[in-house]
DNA sequence: GCGATCAGGT
DNA sequence: CACACCTGATCGC
């Protein structure tokens, strides 16, 4: 991830989520959402200094993005140089060369990835590309189960405190919106300020530490806990000592062909990890491929083992040019092209947990398969109010019901007879050779960035099947489990554009892959000049 | 004093 | 294992 060196192929004047060496020259810049690792060199003085001697250089983003930025007065800076882009909204921006003044048209659709509020797919996140990461609890059943864990602690005395281990960052709201409203209570958190532009969530967020459920930091509150105290010392004003439990959002995920078990899992006697992932799981992603169907995928993340020049010479070989797989093959054939990978480990464990938040291997016994099975995965008629991620003020209701991060994402550009649409990774170092269309067919899974386990799944897209969605994955048992599957993709549209069908994509990237020119029509859509 | 970078931690 | 941080030491300006 760090790899990401900020660019992309097909856009080597754009940076996103990468702001310093390189990205310094940018003719126009991206920021997919407000973590602090997408956002390196963002208040550089280099970039500062630039900005104020570019008449055209522009950051975009979400609306929530923009104000979550502005939120930090070290970003103060960029207030004038920031365009909000409403979502899902084709969008045409100019890339001017202030040198020589030549401008080239772009198109943009934002489109809302459920990572954390203000979050938007400009290049696919991989993070659990590998079958061994098949699914992972859909965030109501995760709701639920917490729900449950908090309200059967918390529901014995006022003393019965949660603390939830959170890192101090944008993601968690959901959380606290649901249990907010669940148990009446203001959840504690170290800076409700970070909210304040989000009226919606900052009800939720109180500075008044006499509440039961704490969200709150400090730098040792691991040791604090060990010794039965808050991160904010909080106490009971009778001085009877409170009874705190733990809880650790971390994530937890299943395997191709396990049954799934608990969102919950007790690790001490008054710890827990809890189910909840920012990411989508492999099939979810495999879902959205299937969906969009993209003529050419690129790994943006160095697998372990690997060199930034291995990947992308390996990428070139991955490519795949469905016009000649449909001329030069019948039935769609299945090459597997073993790239990335040399060996494979078999997920035989039930379920696998990680800790989404805090990376220690665990420093209590974890009780593996939890305690019975109290946790029902059912579907909670409570969900989660996504419209509270994806609206800030400016915003309409247009956005809504994203359970988990999958939703395309169209961004085209006229010509540049690369044959490569699909954004990759773009450095310096190492461009790829011009030759992409000897190797057909297949797209490995080289987008993970998982190194070495997943060299038996290989995705084929079908190029004359765009609705067999299923059809497009090798070897899935009969029994597979869709359970995040279609309503991922149920994209609510702004009155003025409409979500595209999976064959007009196709369409649409055969003749970007080709080089054809498109046009725009009212920006409220992209289409070919002989539609 | 500021920043960038790295190591190390959760 | 990877994410999203944080802190502290060191170095260069």
């Amino acid at each position: 991830m760090s790899s990401f060196a900020g660019r992309m192929r097909e856009y080597p004047t754009v940076s996103l989520d990468r702001f310093d060496r390189e990205n310094l020259h940018a003719q126009a810049y991206f920021l997919s959402h407000c973590h602090k690792d997408h956002m390196k060199g963002l208040k550089g003085p280099l970039l500062k200094r630039k900005l104020q001697f570019s008449r055209t250089v522009r950051l975009y983003c979400s609306f929530v993005t923009k104000e979550l930025l502005l939120n930090n007065p070290k970003y103060a800076f960029w207030e004038e140089y920031i365009v909000p882009l409403e979502l899902e909204s084709p969008t045409q921006i100019s890339l001017v060369d202030e040198a020589s003044g030549e401008k080239e048209e772009i198109v943009v659709t934002l489109l809302p990835a459920g990572h954390c509020p203000g979050s938007v797919i400009i290049y696919l996140d991989s993070t659990f590309y590998d079958p061994r990461f098949y699914q992972i609890p859909s965030r109501e059943v995760c709701l639920k189960g917490i729900s449950e864990l908090i309200g059967n602690w918390i529901s014995q005395s006022s003393y019965h405190v949660v603390w939830l281990n959170c890192k101090a960052a944008y993601g968690y709201e959901y959380l606290f919106t649901n249990l907010g409203d669940e148990f009446g209570t203001q959840i504690h958190v170290n800076s409700p300020a970070m909210f304040k532009k989000m009226p919606e969530i900052l009800s939720y967020v109180t500075t008044d530490r006499r509440t039961q459920i704490h969200a709150c930091r400090h730098p040792k509150d691991e040791e604090f806990f060990q010794g039965n105290r808050l991160p904010c010392g909080c106490t009971a004003p009778d001085g009877t000592p409170l009874r705190i439990i733990s809880i650790k959002p971390s994530t937890m995920w299943f395997g191709e062909r396990t049954k799934k078990t608990n969102v919950i899992i007790k690790t001490g006697t008054s710890s827990y990890r809890a189910c909840f992932s920012f990411h989508s799981s492999y099939s979810e992603i495999k879902d959205f491929l299937s969906y969009l169907q993209p003529v050419n995928i690129f790994p943006s993340v160095v697998p372990i083992g690997r060199t930034l020049t291995e990947v992308t010479q390996i990428s070139a070989f991955v490519f795949l040019d469905l016009e000649a797989a449909v001329e030069r093959t019948a039935p769609p054939v299945a090459m597997s092209l073993p790239l990335l990978v040399s060996d494979t480990t078999s997920a035989t464990q039930n379920y696998f947990d990680c800790t989404e938040s805090n990376g220690e291997d665990d420093d209590e016994e974890e009780e593996e398969e939890g305690k019975g099975d109290q946790r029902k995965a059912e579907g909670g008629k409570d969900a989660p109010k996504w419209e509270d991620f994806f609206t800030a003020e400016q915003l309409s209701d247009s956005q809504n019901s994203q359970s988990h991060s999958c939703c395309s994402a169209a961004a085209t550009s006229p010509s540049r007879g690369t044959g490569s649409q699909t954004p990759d990774l773009f450095s310096d170092e190492d461009r790829t050779p011009e030759n992409l269309e000897t190797f057909s067919l297949t797209l490995s899974t080289s987008l993970s960035n998982h190194s070495s386990q997943n060299l038996d799944d290989t995705l084929i897209l079908h190029p004359q099947t765009p609705n067999t969605k299923t059809d497009a994955v090798q070897s899935e048992p009969e029994d597979l489990p869709m359970s995040q599957a279609s309503s991922d993709f149920d994209i609510p549209s702004t009155p003025e554009s409409k979500a595209p069908r999976p064959d007009d994509l196709r369409a649409l990237y055969m003749k970007l892959a080709s080089g054809e020119e498109l046009v725009i029509r009212g920006g409220s859509g992209i289409r070919n000049e002989d539609d």
